[in-house]
DNA sequence: AATGAATGAGTTTTCATTCAT
DNA sequence: AATGAATGAAAACTCATTCAT
């Protein structure tokens, strides 16, 4: 048991661990919100006992933080892909159909909507939340910058930003309309959404 | 005992005393959020025992959903000024500078992502929720239809209906950004706004 | 309104209030218990605020043991009408048909039971019931002893108090089994408690 | 973490804290009523904090019945006695004495009160009482059908059924007559209950 | 005499967190 | 490393009782 390997403690164990609780946290989470998930329910989902759970997180605030954290870093991934892309103002165009129905999926937005929630209440995952969005949004800036000029086009930044700021409206403002519209035809709200965002990437 | 005014019993004071607990509950809502807010610390806010607060709502859950039905009322009303207008289109253009700004305050998006989440997890909440959404959209369409006629184009009723639900979804979206990107450039937003709302509004 | 008559308060209007708000518990304790009848429960069976019952009686407890009070006594009243028969051995014995389906009855038993559970934990009932209990004890050992004088029998005053206690202990009990056994014979019970009853009032 | 003992979780520590809740329980409930007692009472009794008892048991109620369930059940027990014995007609005679004085115990008979006035008010205590009743009366119809074939009378099931109510009412009646007569002479109320007992068993 | 608004103490129950093993 | 028994603080809610009117 104790031979050199595996079973000795720390390197990335403790990494799997964590793991282990923030994908039971997310299931749990998702169906019942941050304040409803009960550690013990986490704990049975994470197939490990609620007190060892301690021996990973601080207490449930540091879980949530963490939990946080995770999602709020999806993001960036997403936008990498656009970075790779040779003209990312057509890039995005040509994304919409994808983003606009994978923001309508359920699952998403329940966890979005508590993350932004939690945020408006706990300075603390406000600053995670917005600390990430920052990053997208000067990422997203760069590369709208990039496309712009690939067409020759000025760019005054405060009003990219605005753009930018609009567009990310648009898609969060999407993840919250099943709530609302449970019946939203997704593939006419797909084309209402390219027109929106057309202006906005392709107006001089 | 005075002249004819309030003491004796039950017409308006007990309105009142709804009222008191609601704008009570409203403020601690705003703060804790639903789950948050504790009985004890709305009824030091409605200057009540928390005992005498079950007079007036059978229990907490009762408070939450009126809480959401006075607000997801507001709503209406704004639609309600809306028709009143000659050209319903022109007018809702005219209107973004306001609906931006009013979008953009603190205090009603922190709410509005509290019902927005409960929602997401209470399914009587969301269907008032859902049940006054659909009202406004159904307003909305009615308006945007009348603006269209107007100008003697033809309406697809299901596209238009998704233009709505873009057009609503740039708004929400809107209450999301101050809690992601507190520092965002309110009127060059507002700018941005307009960019998008345009072809939604005014393309045939 | 203040002529001489009627409505100036004391002698008897107080006697008449305090009867409708024993009659109002009678039917709360029936249905609720004593525990379970809140105040307000009971005031609004008798039509009367709950504040203007403390003017009649000084709390719940007060009330209680009223009721309590008032149903001990009934039992007086019973033996009062032996009394007055010539033999009053032969008088029990003739009456055992409606003694037991007197006890049977629902409604008579719910509330026995509460007022025995009541005794068995408040001294201050206990006492109630237990004066009321020696008052008709002794009232039927004279009875008895009477009866048995009129056919010539010696008594032994002790041996003949314990056979009471158990003839009483027999129709207390029949009270306690239409709880237990919902669907008992009464015809046939009425003959069985006969066959007990026999050798306890026929035999020297 | 000695030899096999104890500590170690499920099997028989969770027995083992059930009957330590449901002792302290028995001692609260005759102080105070099933509804006077309250949690923290139990609790303290239990040795145990208050939360720790929702382990053990879902809710107040949930102890309530294992209680009752736990009590009814010792009565069986006595009618299993019965049943070894050759005679059980005689053999219910000669147990008199001891019966009796059972039943005149402070202590047992609180909690039978309790929990036949609770039966009269909650629908699922009184089941829990009914079908142990049911069961008790069934196996004594047995005992003393075989007695009396051994006698060779002849049996009407429903007459003897009807005996039988007598025969507990009697003994249960004896329960309700220590509260209301806490003076009794047991000696004599056992020579009383004999005599009373006797048609019932031993006619024909 | 009468109301019922208002209180506050007390109830059951939940749950994050700790700690002996 | 891992358990889960145990705690204690807090939550929502109820209700007898008081008191201004």
């Amino acid at each position: 048991m104790h031979t050199t390997e595996k079973k000795r403690s720390d390197p990335e164990r403790i990494a799997s661990r964590r793991k282990q609780v923030l994908d039971a946290a997310e299931s749990c989470f998702g169906s019942s919100g941050f304040h409803g998930a009960s550690m013990a329910e986490i704990s049975k989902a994470a197939g490990m006992s609620a007190g060892h759970i301690y021996n990973y997180f601080d207490n449930k605030d540091a879980i949530i933080a963490a939990f946080v954290q995770q999602n709020v870093e999806r993001v960036s991934t997403l936008l990498g892909d656009l970075a790779q892309r040779e003209d990312p103002l057509q890039a995005l165009l040509d994304d919409i159909d994808r983003s606009v129905s994978d923001n309508l999926q359920p699952g998403v937005w329940k966890l979005l909507l508590e993350i932004w929630a939690q945020s408006a209440r706990e300075p603390g995952i406000a600053k995670l939340a917005q600390d990430a969005d920052r990053v997208s949004r000067t990422e997203l800036h760069c590369l709208l910058k990039r496309g712009r000029a690939m067409r020759g086009w000025a760019t005054d930044d405060a009003a990219l930003m605005a753009r930018i700021e609009v567009m990310i409206a648009i898609f969060q403002g999407l993840h919250v309309r099943p709530i609302l519209s449970p019946d939203l035809d997704a593939r006419a709200v797909t084309e209402a959404t390219r027109l929106a965002m057309l202006p906005l990437l392709m107006t001089e």
